[in-house]
DNA sequence: TTGATATATTCTTATATCGGTATATTTTAG
DNA sequence: CTAAAATATACCGATATAAGAATATATCAA
C-alpha cells in the first residue's frame, strides 16, 4: 500500500510546500487563481491542482466571482496540527522553561507553609 | 515528478498518522524497537523503518543499549511546524481577539495621558 | 562456539502523487 | 452567436512511498 491519499488531512496537505506557499500568499488576501500562478510562478493546471487538495481538507474557501474563482485561506483547519505539535512546545519553549521554575518556586513555598502549621 | 521524499523534513515525516504515534509514545518515554511494536501494534520492520525517516529528520533520537536501541521523541524538531502554523493561529485563538481588546485598552489609555500632559 | 534475541536492511509489489500537456467547461465581451 | 478569458479536469509518465517477507547484522547467553 501506499502513502494515504493527501486529500484525507490537513498533516498530508501542508506537507508539500508549495501548498503551504499557496496558504501564505492566500492568507493576506482573497485571490484568484491567475493571481496564485503569477505569484507563485505556478503554471495554471498546477495552481488548481493544488487549490483543490487544499479545498478539500477545507484549509482554503472559494468563492465565484464571474469567471473568476476567489481563494482565500481558512486557517480555522490548521488548528489540530497547530494542537498536535504544541503538545510538544514544552521541549522548546523559554516559556515552559519560565513556568517550571515558578511552579517548582511554589510548590517548595506550599511545603514551607505547611511545615509551619504542623 | 514525484512528491519530495520524507526524509528531507519534518512537515513530511509528520505527515504519515504511524510516524505521528511513533513520536506519541516516545514523548512519554525511551522505548526499544520491540516496544513500540507491542504498543502500536506494528511489524518490526515497519517500526524500523518509520524510526529511521524519524532519525533521518531529527525527530527522535537513539541511544544504543546492549542488543536493544533506545529512542526517544525530539519535540525540538517540531519548531518549524509550530512556527509556521502558529502564523495563523489567529484565526481560531480566542486568546488573540481578548489580547486585541487589552491592546486597544491601552491604546485609548495611552492617548488620554498624552493628551492630560499637554 | 552456537543459538537466541533485537534490530536493520533488501527486495518486491501496489499505489498515490506530482508535473506537464491537452482539453473541457463556464462566463464574459463584442 | 462567436471568440476570448479563466478555471477545472483528464491523461500520461516518472518516482517516491509503504507494507510485507526474507534476510543480514549485531549482541548476549549457555
Amino acid at each position: 500500500m501506499a502513502r494515504a491519499a493527501t486529500t484525507t488531512d490537513a498533516f498530508n496537505a501542508v506537507a508539500e510546500p508549495r501548498r503551504r506557499e499557496i496558504l501564505d500568499v492566500l492568507a493576506a488576501r482573497e485571490l484568484s487563481v491567475n493571481d496564485v500562478v503569477r505569484l507563485l510562478g505556478l503554471t495554471q493546471p498546477q495552481a488548481s491542482k493544488h487549490l483543490r487538495v487544499l479545498r478539500e481538507v477545507g484549509l482554503v474557501e472559494v468563492r465565484d466571482a464571474g469567471r473568476q474563482r476567489l481563494y482565500r485561506t481558512n486557517g480555522h483547519a490548521l488548528k489540530p496540527i497547530h494542537d498536535w505539535v504544541g503538545r510538544y512546545e514544552r521541549t522548546w519553549s523559554e516559556r515552559f522553561v519560565q513556568l517550571d521554575v515558578v511552579l517548582e518556586e511554589l510548590k517548595d513555598k506550599e511545603e514551607n507553609d505547611d511545615h509551619r502549621h504542623q
